[in-house]
DNA sequence: GAGACGTGGAT
DNA sequence: TATCCAAGTCT
C-alpha cells in the first residue's frame, strides 16, 4: 500500500479547490443529506439535482416525508427509477420519526438497521453528517481504489467490495466525510472509465496502474448477463365518458406505478374480457409499438385501442392520466394516443 | 452468491 | 446497434 498521509493529503487538498458544486453540499441536516444519497444510487448528479431540489421544497423536514402520501412520493419520483428507493426511504423516516423522535441517527449500528440502508448509504450519511469513520464503497471508488493498487479481484462480487472498504477504512483521516467524497469526486471527474485523466490526476504518483501503463486494464469486472426479452399487447379500453382503463401494478417490477392493462401476446381478447370482467367491441385498432429497455430485460410492444360499455372501478379521466405516477414505459405508449 | 430492480447518457 | 456505466440494496 502507498504512504497513506501523502495520499491523503493530496486528495484532500485536490478536492477542497476542484470540488463541484452540488445543492447537497449546501446543507448540514442529516435528511437531506441521506435524502440525496439515497436519489443518488445508481443515477447521475446530473438527474438527481432537479429531483433532490423538488424534494427539498415539498418535503423540507423528515417529518414531511414521513407523513406525505405514497403515491405523491411515487410521482415526484416518477422518472428517477428503482422506485422500492422512495418506499423503503418513507419507510426508514417514518421510523426515525417515531422511533427517535425524528433525529437521524448518529449511531452508526442504529442507522444501518433502517430500510434501505445498506454499506454505502450507511457509510455514505454517517461520515459526510456525522463524521464517523466509515467508508462509502461505490463504483468510483472501486474503480480507483483498483487502480491505485492494481487489484486485478471481480470488484461485482459483494467479498471484494467488503475487503476494498475494510482498505479504505484503515486509510480514513479525521476528516473522514470530505475523504469519502473525494475519493467520489476523483473517480466521477479524473478516474473516469473510457478516458482517465491520469495528466492531472493528484494521487498519480501513488497508482500502480499509472506506473505500469494498465490503467485500462482495471476494474476487472464480469460481464453482464443479456437481457430478458419479453413481449406483451397493451390495450387502451376506452369508454363513452372519455376515460380509460388503468390500474396499479401489483408484481415487483414497476409496484405502485399506473399501467395500461398488459398481457402476454398469447391472450385472447376473450381472455382478457374475462380477466377485466367487461365486454370489448371491435375493432381493435393498432395505436403503435415501442421498445423500452430496463437493467434486467427488455419489453416489446404493441399497443391496441379497444372500446367498451362496460363499468369498471378502474376508469380514469384521459385529461387526469398524467396526474398518477406511470413508468416511462407507459408513458411512451400513452404518448401514441394523447400528445 | 446471483438475480431483480429504471432510466438516461456516452461510446 | 449493443454495451457499459451511474454516489447500490434487497431477496
Amino acid at each position: 500500500m502507498f504512504k497513506k498521509n501523502d495520499f491523503n493529503n493530496n486528495l484532500l487538498e485536490w478536492y477542497q479547490s476542484n470540488k463541484r458544486s452540488l445543492p447537497w453540499r449546501e446543507t448540514t441536516d442529516p435528511y437531506k443529506i441521506w435524502l440525496s444519497e439515497v436519489m443518488l444510487q445508481q443515477t447521475q448528479v446530473i438527474t438527481v439535482i432537479p429531483y433532490y431540489k423538488k424534494f427539498i421544497t415539498k418535503y423540507p423536514l423528515l417529518t414531511d416525508l414521513a407523513d406525505a402520501d405514497e403515491e405523491a412520493l411515487l410521482k415526484d419520483w416518477e422518472g428517477l427509477g428503482y422506485y422500492n428507493r422512495i418506499r423503503n426511504f418513507q419507510a426508514a423516516v417514518k421510523e426515525v420519526s417515531s422511533k427517535y423522535d425524528a433525529k437521524v441517527p448518529d449511531q452508526p449500528d442504529k442507522f444501518f438497521e433502517l430500510k434501505g440502508v445498506g454499506p454505502y448509504i450507511g457509510g455514505a450519511v454517517q461520515s459526510i453528517a456525522f463524521n464517523h469513520a466509515l467508508a462509502a464503497v461505490d463504483g468510483n471508488v472501486l474503480r480507483v481504489m483498483s487502480r491505485l493498487n492494481q487489484d486485478a479481484r471481480d470488484v461485482t462480487k459483494a467479498s471484494v467490495q467488503k475487503s476494498i472498504k475494510e482498505e479504505i477504512e484503515t486509510l480514513i483521516p479525521l476528516e473522514a466525510g470530505d475523504f469519502n467524497q473525494a475519493l467520489m469526486e476523483l473517480g466521477a471527474t479524473t478516474c473516469t472509465p473510457r478516458a482517465p485523466k491520469c495528466v492531472i490526476c493528484p494521487v498519480q504518483e501513488h497508482c500502480e496502474a499509472y506506473s505500469s501503463h494498465s490503467v485500462f486494464d482495471f476494474p476487472v469486472k464480469k460481464k453482464a448477463k443479456r437481457k430478458k426479452e419479453e413481449s406483451y399487447n397493451i390495450f387502451f379500453i376506452l369508454n363513452d365518458k372519455n376515460e380509460v382503463l388503468l390500474s396499479k401494478q401489483e408484481d415487483n417490477l414497476l409496484k405502485g406505478m399506473y399501467e395500461f392493462p398488459k398481457y402476454d401476446v398469447d391472450t385472447s381478447i376473450e381472455n382478457i374480457e374475462e380477466d377485466l370482467n367487461l365486454s370489448l367491441d371491435q375493432p381493435n385498432i393498432h395505436a403503435g409499438s415501442e421498445k423500452h429497455v430496463f437493467t434486467h430485460k427488455v419489453w416489446y410492444m404493441e399497443a391496441y385501442i379497444l372500446y367498451t360499455f362496460s363499468p369498471h372501478e378502474n376508469f380514469v379521466p384521459l385529461k387526469q392520466v398524467r396526474e398518477l405516477p406511470m413508468s416511462k414505459a407507459m408513458q411512451k405508449l400513452f404518448n401514441l394516443i394523447e400528445v
